[in-house]
DNA sequence: GATGAATGAGGATTCATTCAT
DNA sequence: AATGAATGAATCCTCATTCAT
């Protein structure tokens, strides 16, 4: 009688603390690096105890192990939404490269988060990544495919590799914005030069294919 | 008697320990992160005390600024050492990126103060470094004069942006090797596929710039 | 209904439950000491949960309680079955002084339960205890009556003080093993060594008595 | 000038403070065992802070380690000098006897410590201990040659299983207090029974050599 | 009677830095 | 100019226990 289908009130606390929990702690991480983040800070912010913390999700690393695995899911999750391939190879592989672009840009968090497990040596990545990463490299090789098939992509490249090229772009605008404003004294995400970056990928990406 | 005209003995100690000081915080903040590195460690592994540590560079992020001028001067010292202006347009651009490309490569831990600096975006980058990297673009910025003199780079493109496309290239490859590795099984520092990434990179940019 | 004269299903659970308790904390206890033992380990080792535990015992302290009164109960439970009397004095008393050598010998657990107790001062310790180690003494005491009679125990010792006599010796022996290894480089539980020390007691108590 | 042949104030308050830790500490170990003594509550009761305790001996075991070692030092400081070689080899080996008995009454503590260290197997003694600790041994061999040279000691006994003999039953009366008061109601550390239990073990030694 | 989920209070230790000559 | 000794303030984590059904 009692209970019912749907997950009960007490599951449905635990869960909502473990969310906001996350949320907090991709803040923190974000912000501060793996050994910059202050447990108690993190804890400070959330409506539970540091306790709890320990009782989730069992230490600082295994914390930083959750929020990396639920940002890599979100990225993945929110790219799967798009659907490019009912347009052509050359339209396809632009579009593709500009959702990429405006993805890194929206999640500036994530690009640090990535940074940060760089400098650990990606010791905190487990396999399962692999599983979800996969379709967005399948879906590239869909669109090469059918490039070289229609003779417009004439350079035979490889998936992982395009994939790479778009993303080293992408995430180098939005993580090495700082050092490269000082270098430079230019802001990689001024609002003003947006589009021309963005172009500016398309046509890098779409003149190597075809070129 | 003892004072010669050269530095004194005093002040060449003085300089010795400074470099080896630098030489094993470079290493350690490299490794484990500005929050990470631990001021203890960087003085164990020098002949000298964590005290001295102080004198010399007065806190730890004194020290980090020391490291990170130290480091781009060296960067910038090496690669102005090698001409590519004694070749046409197209070839220069190919070469320079292929330096950036093999410099790159073969100073990861400078990479790593890199990404580690943009964590703490920026904040201990002084103004002195757009004076050292300015020659990098000038030269690029003449290689693109050139071959749009000589009508082979149709593409009018800023030499600054330029260097952003080659320069996001190299640092991903050695930056975020280790989540590439995690999400797609592939070494991006693996001896067999050097010459195609380095081949790759020229393709990109040269038919880019002629595209 | 389901209740019958023999114990129901669900009580001989409860017992077994029990059981499986006291041996996994008796083992924690003697290993770690009150303090150094955990009530996670304990419970983990453990078909239940560290629940259960706190339903059975109600503590920490409590369930220390039934571990040391099963293990007196234990080792008393164990002497009783051997039967000295029938021996003459001098035999008999040689025969409970080997016996009791044995038994420590063959339960270092129990011994470093009892270090642990008196630890903290026997804090721990009902008065149940005293039932169930009274007949030691008593057939001690029988014993040394029958000697006297005999005329071949000439001092008057007491019983209780001939226990201690004994007892300290064999728990000495397996208590202490460490630390005189340590300042002695000498194991007293070596096998070889065995024989000679289980003599030698004979002989200090036999010599004591008929001395 | 200013630098006396003594030890300047600073190392005299140095080794003030360290000795004062470890009183503090000494206590609260042999009272708490090492699990459950607290460092927090030895530095409470020290005119300094707890930093200090770790910078002096590095960490909760360190400290450990220094009480022990000190703690042993002092009791064989104290026994060496006592001479009572110029006693005849009966009344010789009984004095010692008698000097071990009064010794490990006059320190509780010690003995305690002794248990606990036995807990944890052996585990924080140096090889130091050894010698330390050989002299105690060397001089009952020295009374049990002279013994065995006038014909009074008629039993070959090990100058190490002699020592053992006398300090467990030293070593009991102190460290099992507490059981056997819960087990016999007697209290072996009662003053009424002080002397009757000094007699009973040089009986017993004299016995077991001369028997 | 039986139990999964939660937790307040404290635990050992480390951190960058400064004192005091 | 150079340095050995000292330290306040955090830092991550664990402990025995109880809540709530």
């Amino acid at each position: 009688m009692a209970r019912a289908a749907t997950p009960p009130e007490r599951s449905r606390d635990r869960e909502r603390t473990q969310v906001e929990i996350l949320d907090v702690a991709t803040k923190e991480f974000a912000e501060h690096g793996y050994s910059g983040a202050r447990v108690d800070e993190i804890a400070e912010r959330t409506r539970t105890t540091k306790r709890m913390l320990y009782y989730y999700f069992g230490s600082k690393e295994g914390l930083f192990v959750a929020v990396l695995e639920r940002a890599y899911a979100a990225i993945r999750e929110a790219e799967r939404k798009v659907d490019v391939e009912h347009l052509d190879p050359v339209a396809a592989i632009r579009a593709l490269a500009e959702l990429t672009f405006d993805h890194h840009e929206a999640h500036p968090d994530f690009i640090r988060l990535v940074s940060i497990e760089n400098i650990h040596r990606g010791e905190h990545m487990g396999e399962s990544l692999q599983a979800i990463n996969a379709p967005a490299v399948e879906r590239i090789e869909r669109i090469l495919t059918a490039g070289r098939a229609a003779g417009v992509f004439r350079r035979d490249v490889d998936a992982v590799d395009l994939h790479m090229l778009i993303s080293s772009y992408c995430v180098f605008r939005v993580a090495n914005r700082h050092t490269w404003q000082a270098l430079f004294n230019r802001d990689l995400l001024e609002a003003g030069r947006r589009e021309r970056y963005r172009t500016m990928l398309g046509d890098v990406v779409v003149e190597y294919l075809t070129g």
